[in-house]
DNA sequence: CTTCCTCCTATAACGATGTTATGTATCGGT
DNA sequence: ACCGATACATAACATCGTTATAGGAGGAAG
């Protein structure tokens, strides 16, 4: 394959290299030979630059956050605090969906080949909360919780509690998209996720109306997602045709 | 250590210490050589009984989601059809607390030393929708939810979709927690998943009273998960003491 | 009982991994 | 122009998953 990035300090190279691997080939190609060989450098490059593949996989952590965190902030904020929380879960997703295998390795759920390392504890490795960036990205959830709630749109007397609400809702539905458990159309999205959100929403405090109809203005405003079907209005849950009770 | 596992056939023994292995070391701890010789086996009977390492694994998954489901099967059912799917919700965390790597590996999130074998696709491998025992398992979950639309108390029109949503919700937050990103107390317990789980409920269809008193009466009945502080109620979303694991 | 066949097993080797040791070169500052 | 530090390539080591090969246990048929 081209030894693309011709430029830059080979710490660099390597590191582009391994995302760019990491991406095209999955966790398991992450391996110190062939990034080295990729760059045109040699295995030593990986020890010099990095101290070993856990620390570059640190590192490739480390710049996925910033990437993740960079995604969140591109969403602008308007005057309707639930469409920018909606605009932020779609952002959310749109990330991990591009970044399948970076979004897990973010997480600590892939171990890739370098077992050598002495127990990469689960709880303490590169895990976001002990990242800045990962902190940095979760706070722009906080804020947008913070300011739905002082708009009163919702109810969050502990906007950081409501914020790991969300996040867990979302995080849990990426996941398990990525598996394949939604199908493998969009499916998921319209039937799930969507409804998800605005379930979780109505019982944050706001209605169903005022919530449908901030989700249509991000559809609106933002035409980077018109791809993904506009809601339907309706009842409670979700894309059922059949009457409620 | 000890050899244990005397009894049963050598592919029973290798597939127990496999299990017991992964939960004492994890991931990284299940290689071919150390688990043969704790059975008193030499490595080749890895392949003469599973094929290779990758099969090993996928028997471990299997057998991680047929537990799950034993554990799933395992709490009864009342007349209170939301007490009942928040009892499930407790066991689905609790399986999953108990289980960390084990849960991790069954949802395809740990990709184990074994990187020879060809592009574990990350939608097809062992996926929980594509193992009997994992359809099994949301089937309980699914289960759960038609009775409790069917008793009136949410609106399911699609009891598929809204299990889904359950299940992402409760997935992404025991995989948070996992991480650490509640804190290592019980504090996320009753700070994210409680309320999460409660909002969500409310936002399919049921009162906030009516749920507080189902969760009650789940605490009341089942003392297995006495450990787990009771409600308080109130408002949306809050925070609250809690005992620990 | 003998013979043969089939499975299971142990030993040893092969390729490839992360890592380390060692010697060499290249660069920047004084 | 010298010197120290840093980066580099080569080669070796231990270990991984895997495979080839030969030996042994257990039953079925003669």
């Amino acid at each position: 394959m081209g030894e693309a990035e011709r430029q830059g300090t080979v710490r660099e190279r390597l590191l582009a290299a391994a995302i760019e691997k990491l991406a095209a080939s999955g966790p398991e190609a992450l391996q110190a030979r062939p990034l080295a060989a990729e760059i045109g450098a040699s295995t030593m490059a990986v020890y010099t630059h990095f101290g070993g593949m856990p620390q570059l996989l640190d590192e490739v952590t480390r710049e996925g956050f910033a990437r993740f965190e960079a995604g969140l902030a591109r969403v602008e904020r308007s005057d309707d605090t639930i469409a920018d929380l909606l605009a932020l879960g779609i952002a959310y997703r749109q990330f991990a969906l591009d970044n399948q295998q970076l979004y897990r390795l973010m997480f600590g759920l892939t171990t890739p080949g370098t077992r050598r390392t002495k127990e990469r504890d689960l709880t303490t490795a590169g895990s976001p909360t002990s990242l800045s960036e990962g902190i940095s990205a979760f706070n722009h959830l906080v804020g947008a919780v913070t300011r739905a709630a002082e708009s009163g749109r919702i109810a969050a007397a502990d906007p950081v509690a409501v914020a790991g609400q969300i996040w867990s809702a979302t995080h849990g539905y990426v996941l398990l998209e990525m598996t394949g458990v939604f199908g493998h159309e969009g499916h998921g999205l319209v039937r799930t996720l969507q409804p998800l959100i605005i379930n979780l929403l109505v019982g944050l405090g706001d209605t169903r109306a005022n919530i449908e109809a901030s989700l249509a203005r991000v559809f609106a405003t933002s035409r980077r997602y018109h791809h993904i079907s506009a809601p339907q209005r309706g009842r409670p849950s979700d894309a059922g045709t059949t009457a409620t009770s």
